[in-house]
DNA sequence: AATGAATGAGGGTTCATTCAT
DNA sequence: TATGAATGAACCCTCATTCAT
């Protein structure tokens, strides 16, 4: 991430390394608080969350977390700051040889509909693209992650059609590899609002339409 | 507000204003008041949206909302209600004929792209779809619609398999309805995320994919 | 009663006796609203009780109400009123001779706690006197009532004991008055904090008191 | 508020002040708003006190006072818990032997009619028992305590009874202490409707009474 | 005389944030 | 560093009262 804006305060443990204030200390209950409000703003949405919530959830004291973030839409911010880092790598780098792209968005699926991993949140997903239409910065940052996994998207469209003897202009796998972030946001929808959906369901149909984009 | 066109506030009153005791007036007042919601929820979203500002956006006092609904979330839950039907209406039923559903999609896009048409908002489409996710009661009331959605779309798709030619079971019918609905959801997802994608941008791949859901 | 301060508003229907405006048409729609109050004051209290609740109640409009009664308050004031009217009359002045005393606060023990009657509501009483205690003006039209059903019962005490043949000074008259109305009031409390209570359970005990006060 | 005594406002704090980290503290916030509260629901009623007022005669915020309470009607029960005790206990147990019956009786009466203790207010016994006609709960309640006033008074007359050799029936010594029960909420009544009564005016006929049902 | 829609002040309550310890 | 009590601005909602008809 380059986000300069958020670290935390200043110098806290400045001199010396005390008895408690063991090196990674600031930076553990940092992360202990994020996980907190990742929880919460799956469990709640951004708004209903309350602070009380996240520290109890954190196991600290409301008045700690101001020592670790600004506000509270710090902290929304930071959740989606690294709920987007996440989610891109996965998509698109981490898994690109591993298995077949349909069956790993199928695994993806799973994982939103199931709602287990709060690292992997349709809910947030959606939460977050929606807090996007009222705050201008959030919608820059979250356009200019996008448009970085739309370019490696598009590329990985490029060399998959290369290695079938398809040439794409570039504004051809421009244009599919944004039809696939659209099927990538609107499987999360999907997930949301039918959890009963099984991914056999789907299979078929998600396999024809990768191919057309990937042919 | 800066809406000179339906002010009922001056004693005498523009002829052709809604005046107290003309027959309708109730109706138009809810509507009135609809109206605003839905600019204030699109604009804030539903929890940061406050009755006041709904009030003011519809130019009532307070109190008088709560003679046409008995309190926020069922203004909520009407909004949604109306916003569903239209959603649905338009999609599959409204437009069948008229033109390739391709283009049909992409008029939808522009429309939640440009955020001119409160009835047809990206914004609230994601709002509502989070909101889902803690409210059970509208998780069912969306679900009922979706598969509503559903099986107009299945019939559609089999409908044009079999105009050329194909025969689809309703398993694969189904299959490749519940990816168009994928589609759809993620081009409202990429309209609120993108603003700047064009029409032309999304086309080739967008008919491409349609193709081949619809073969 | 002697209120001048709360004829209804001024000369409502002068000119002429025309069709609808039959006379003694505004005392009734007064007495109409009246009985409403005092129905949804014992039901409710009287801060709990709202305008719309009575209007309903008595049928007719909100707004009406203002043209019989400037506010609400002044409902509470005139209720209270026909309330002690009723209450003094009856207690010592009617019954007089009919049947024993004991019998007959028997008989408004009863009447109380069934709550049937709003003419002789036990809640009315509490919540009058709780009332007087932040409404000087309140407080200060209950002290003359009380003053005047004291005198009252004091010569009634001094009759029955000179019947029997005992001579009482004013002040002990007064004193066993006084104690006399403790006991009506607390026959209120009683019926309220408990209405399982029989009537049975009390005689004895309040004819032995009684009679120690007429004695 | 006129309190000067325990504000607990400026940076460094009197000595013997309870300052933030002392054990204790919260209890002692507890009954600070209790105090306040019962303050206000005698000079205001139940209903008509705010909590915002409460809130300014404790010397704290609005918010604060829900650390300590669910809500004002959890407030309202615990003064009326409050209030029950301190006024069974006096009554009955702790005054059992120290003077004669009525003198206590007369004290109570005069604490009463001067309203200055709050602990023994005759405006907050007459409005709660009026609150209990519309709060079954509280109804409940109260009516458990009366239960146990009057065993507590009964076994008193018996023994009184049988202390001058008069052999009472539980049915007869019942029916007393009912009539006493009357007598001291009688009392209540009379000291709110009419503070200029002197205890010598009662005290005659009130010695009789009791000798009456203590016979 | 009568309606009932409309007002708006103020009610109870919540919650992000601060501050004394 | 950490606590959690305390603050106070706003929130949703109610209701006595007014006003156009």
């Amino acid at each position: 991430m380059n986000a300069p804006a958020d670290t935390p305060q200043s110098a806290p443990a400045a001199p010396g390394v005390a008895r408690r204030g063991q090196p990674g200390r600031a930076l553990r209950q940092r992360q202990r608080i994020l996980d907190a409000a990742e929880r919460c703003f799956i469990d709640s949405g951004f708004h209903a969350a309350t602070m009380d919530h996240i520290a109890k959830t954190a196991d600290v004291s409301p008045g700690l977390i101001y020592r670790y973030f600004d506000s509270k839409s710090a902290i929304v911010r930071a959740i989606i700051e690294r709920h987007l880092e996440n989610e891109g790598c996965r998509l698109v780098d981490e898994h690109d040889q591993s298995q077949p792209l349909c069956e790993h968005l199928l695994d993806v699926f799973e994982c939103w509909r199931r709602g287990a991993d709060p690292k992997l949140s349709a809910a947030l997903l959606l939460e977050l693209t929606a807090e996007s239409t009222r705050n201008a910065e959030l919608a820059e940052f979250i356009r200019g992650h996008d448009r970085l996994v739309g370019k490696s998207l598009a590329a990985r469209v490029r060399r998959e059609a290369r290695s079938r003897g398809a040439r794409l202009t570039a504004a051809d796998a421009h244009g599919r590899a944004v039809i696939l972030q659209c099927l990538v946001e609107g499987l999360a929808s999907r997930a949301v609002r039918d959890p009963t959906l099984r991914r056999q369901t789907l299979r078929a149909a998600l396999e024809q339409v990768i191919a057309a984009l990937l042919r």
